[in-house]
RNA sequence: GGUCCGUUCAUCUAAGGGUUAGGAUUCAAGAUUUUCAUUCUUGCCAUAGGGGUUCGAAUCCCCUACGGACUGCCA
């Protein structure tokens, strides 16, 4: 048998933004993509008109490129399987459902919209479920209960039909998820799903199959909510004859909320404080955003690698992995059937990770901008310095300027209870003295500075916590903050003193 | 309602008939830090329930319960 060349899709809809599961669902096939050579494409899929968002495409494909998830072939991204959007496909498909029909294997379908809604509800009325089946085709409105010669008047008079599928009686049909094993349906169970539209479009179902067929993709690695469908989708390709060739199917578990029942939403982000998103998006509609893990501060590794543990593993206790680790290690008989919950902890830990590998410098050029944007100069030797002393307090960059505000600013408050504990009757004096005897420090140094400071609580007899507390209060605001002669280097000698008194007059 | 899929610590997961059921996150405690955080150490915590098969079951089979997806001229 002759290996056929791996190629995989990821295929999202252009409704909305991409949320995190289709970037998990993109990563898979990325991965097993690279892993075996293959190719990984990018396909739109945009086959209804009625919910195309604006600006959503545009979004998908940014939202790979931060992932590192670049397609080899796509709209924008070359290749010659295109063009990569099924709108631009258009013409193609109803020769396709129309060879169907031909073939026997599918109808014509005169029903409305309303005419469906209506059976529905009156089936939902008496406590039952319409379905469009082998069961109830024949008394509808279709070219399988009409003669031949009432469907050729009513198509020949323009009237609007839809192209459905004619679901064969009793047959099981089984296929080998690569995911979750063997899966049976039997086609009594299943309905005459339309695949080509009264507006000209073909269906999810129908254009999925072409395309796949057509751009000769080896295996389709989708969600798990496509598995009802794998069989109708199998029956296609039998019915246009393209079983040897067809591609093999897994199917990925679902990623659930946190806490609560069902599947991750979009609006779950807003309720439960994280992003559902990997950029932020606002929405053309209603103009609201949405957050997003890149402005929020995440890493793509950090976002990638959490996404890559979200239902799979490589069956080691490793979980820091870079892309090219996941390349290597990834195989779909390692990805678990069941759901998986998000934890944003987990996230946040990750992310955490990987800011710790990151080197001072590194982090200052990440943080400047931020200083920028609240107006303050300060020189990038410093900034350097200043985030070797709280890196290991950070978990995104956005960090740095909370736990180190005070190397920048003076503290505009004090913390009270800190105040409270520490600040004693004889604070005002003694931290008077102190300002004084750091009037007197020449080589303005954390080493200097600490020999100078303890020569002179040892001479005065103080104790050392009754001192060094409120010191750190006046300078930083709190009680917390790295090695108190390091802040008192780095935010200088004359800052130094002049905090000191601030806080003195302040708190009295 | 029907069909299909699933079920190991609170969470992500390992263990593919023989382990004291392992790791990570969270949480808790101790140590370190004359502060806070970090770090380190330790601890807590799981095979949904019931039947089989077997010398032996988290692992294989059946039933029940629970969870999920789908059930559109949406994808």
């Amino acid at each position: 048998m002759d290996q056929k060349k791996i190629r995989v899709r990821f295929a999202p809809s252009p409704t909305g933004p991409l949320h995190m599961g289709g970037v998990r669902t993109a990563l898979f096939n990325y991965l097993f993509a690279r892993k075996h050579g293959g190719d990984f494409l990018l396909r739109i899929e945009d086959t209804d008109q009625t919910r195309y968002v604006p600006g959503a495409e545009a979004y998908i494909t940014e939202s790979l490129k931060w992932c590192g998830l670049v397609p080899d072939e796509g709209p924008g991204f070359g290749g010659s399987f295109g063009p990569y959007r099924q709108s631009e496909r258009k013409a193609m498909y109803f020769s396709f459902a129309r060879q169907l029909v031909d073939s026997g294997w599918a109808y014509y379908s005169f029903d409305t919209p309303g005419d469906l809604d209506r059976l529905r509800a009156e089936a939902e009325a008496a406590g039952e479920v319409f379905a469009y089946n082998q069961q109830t085709r024949g008394s509808l409105c279709n070219s399988l209960a009409l003669t031949p010669g009432e469907t050729e008047q009513r198509i020949s008079s323009g009237e609007p039909y839809a192209i459905r599928f004619k679901m064969p009686e009793n047959m099981d049909v089984t296929e080998e998820d690569l995911i979750r094993g063997s899966v049976t349906f039997n086609t009594r169970e299943l309905d005459d799903k339309v695949l080509f539209k009264s507006d000209g479009m073909p269906t999810y179902h129908l254009a999925n199959v072409v395309d796949d067929h057509l751009m000769e993709i080896s295996h389709v690695i989708r969600g798990e909510e496509w598995l009802p469908s794998m069989p109708l989708h199998i029956l296609l390709y039998r019915a246009f004859g393209w079983e040897e060739s067809r591609p093999r199917f897994a199917h990925l578990p679902l990623i659930l909320k946190p806490q609560g029942k069902g599947k991750l939403s979009k609006r779950d982000g807003d309720k439960m404080g994280f992003p559902v998103f990997p950029l932020l998006w606002k929405d053309p509609e209603s103009g609201e955003n949405f957050r997003g893990y890149r402005e929020d501060g995440y890493f793509p590794e950090a976002f990638i690698n959490m996404l890559a543990l979200l239902g799979w593993n490589a069956g080691t206790d490793q979980e820091i992995f870079t892309m090219e680790e996941l390349i290597e290690n990834f195989s779909l008989e390692r990805v678990v059937k069941s759901g998986s919950r998000f934890d944003p902890e987990k996230t946040r830990w990750f992310n955490r990770y990987y800011l710790q590998q990151k080197s001072a410098a590194e982090l200052a050029a990440l943080f400047m901008p931020l200083l920028e944007a609240k107006n303050i100069q300060a020189a990038p030797d410093k900034v350097v310095a200043v985030i070797e002393e709280i890196k290991d307090r950070c978990d995104f960059v956005a960090d740095i300027w909370e736990q180190g505000h005070y190397f920048f600013e003076a503290p505009a408050v004090y913390d009270e209870k800190t105040v409270a504990k520490r600040w004693k009757a004889e604070t005002p004096a003694q931290l008077e003295a102190m300002a004084a005897l750091f009037e007197t420090i020449g080589s303005w140094e954390a080493g200097a500075i600490k020999e100078q400071f303890s020569a002179f609580m040892n001479e005065k007899g103080w104790n050392f916590g009754g001192v060094m507390n409120p010191l750190r209060l006046c300078l930083v605001g709190g009680n917390l903050g790295p090695d108190l002669f390091r802040i008192c280097e780095l935010i200088g000698q004359e800052e130094t003193i002049s905090r000191i008194r601030k806080a003195v007059q302040l708190i009295g």
